[in-house]
DNA sequence: ATCCAGGATAGCG
DNA sequence: CGCTATCATGGA
């Protein structure tokens, strides 16, 4: 690294962890430490210990992306105590949920339906390296993610090249909304959760589910808990365990009750814990 | 080859 | 409300 690495203390954080837990899809390994980008900066961040040294932006930015001011004694007592939720705790340690940019994280989440993490970060590369500007400083290279209002020029079929599918259609026509200012991102900033989760459903190919991982990884709102394919295995296989298929209300109605204030970082630790965990039949 | 993936939506009874 | 088909693509 040619360019002077600023330090911070991270206790209790895990870099890699954070990185690569499903909530953020553009950061990759590199020279022992990974490169992306946070806005339009191009930012390398290393993890030695308790030591997080960064890159390309400054320390409050470096503080605030990564969530490392989040009152985590406070987090970890909220959970419920139960034996699941203390596993995926364990096996969770060190992760944060940070703040994104809200454009690229509805952006990304828009593209997330029906594929795997590693399609989505494909996907994401595939419209940052073709669409997104090209951010250098040194030997660092990234992409920023194109603003709705490049997103709302290109045409479908670009973004069928991006292997978006059915998603494409969706994300033109959220980025045309956003683009001419039919939707404002930045007032939803200022809504109650639950207004703000309404107005984020009323964009197309947003859902409840899309519309919480919205609202729990750029918006700040702690206590929002997508419940997809993972956390609906994990309700059903460790809080409802013998009753065949929960409907989905039934779910809802349990996560809000029984995960807290903190119930999405809750969900993250659970999600982590079981993707990387689950094997069928045992 | 078959099933599934950090879903949303319209249509049905 | 609850169930289903459909959407497009690649990985397991």
């Amino acid at each position: 690294m040619s360019l002077h690495l600023q330090s911070l203390p991270a206790p209790r954080f895990s870099l890699e962890k954070t990185l690569n837990s499903g909530q953020v899809f553009h950061w990759v390994p590199c020279k022992g430490g990974f490169a992306g980008t946070i806005a339009e900066d191009v930012v390398y961040f290393e993890q030695n210990g308790e030591t997080l040294s960064f890159v390309g932006t400054d320390e409050s930015s470096a503080v605030s992306y990564l969530a490392l001011d989040h009152p985590l004694d406070e987090i970890l007592n909220s959970f419920p105590d139960d034996a699941a939720m203390k596993l995926a705790a364990e096996y969770s340690v060190g992760i944060r949920i940070i703040r994104q940019p809200s454009w690229e994280c509805l952006a990304t989440f828009l593209t997330s339906a029906v594929k795997q993490v590693h399609q989505i970060r494909a996907m994401s590369f595939a419209i940052r390296h073709r669409f997104g500007r090209r951010l250098q400083c040194g030997d660092l290279c990234a992409y920023s993610y194109p603003s709705p209002e490049t997103l709302a020029t290109v045409g479908s079929e670009q973004l069928i090249e991006c292997k978006l599918g059915f998603r494409a259609r969706n994300l033109l026509s959220t980025a045309r909304m956003v683009a001419g200012r039919e939707f404002d991102l930045e007032a939803i900033r200022k809504l109650p959760t639950e207004e703000a989760r309404r107005a984020l459903v009323q964009l197309p190919g947003v859902g409840e589910k899309i519309a919480n991982c919205v609202l729990l990884f750029a918006y700040e709102r702690l206590d929002a808990i997508p419940i997809d394919v993972w956390i609906a295995r994990v309700l059903s296989e460790a809080y409802f365990k013998g009753r065949g298929k929960i409907p989905m209300p039934e779910m809802k109605i349990f996560a809000a009750n029984y995960f807290g204030a903190y119930a999405g970082y809750a969900q993250q630790y659970l999600f982590h814990h079981w993707r990387l965990t689950y094997r069928k039949k045992g």
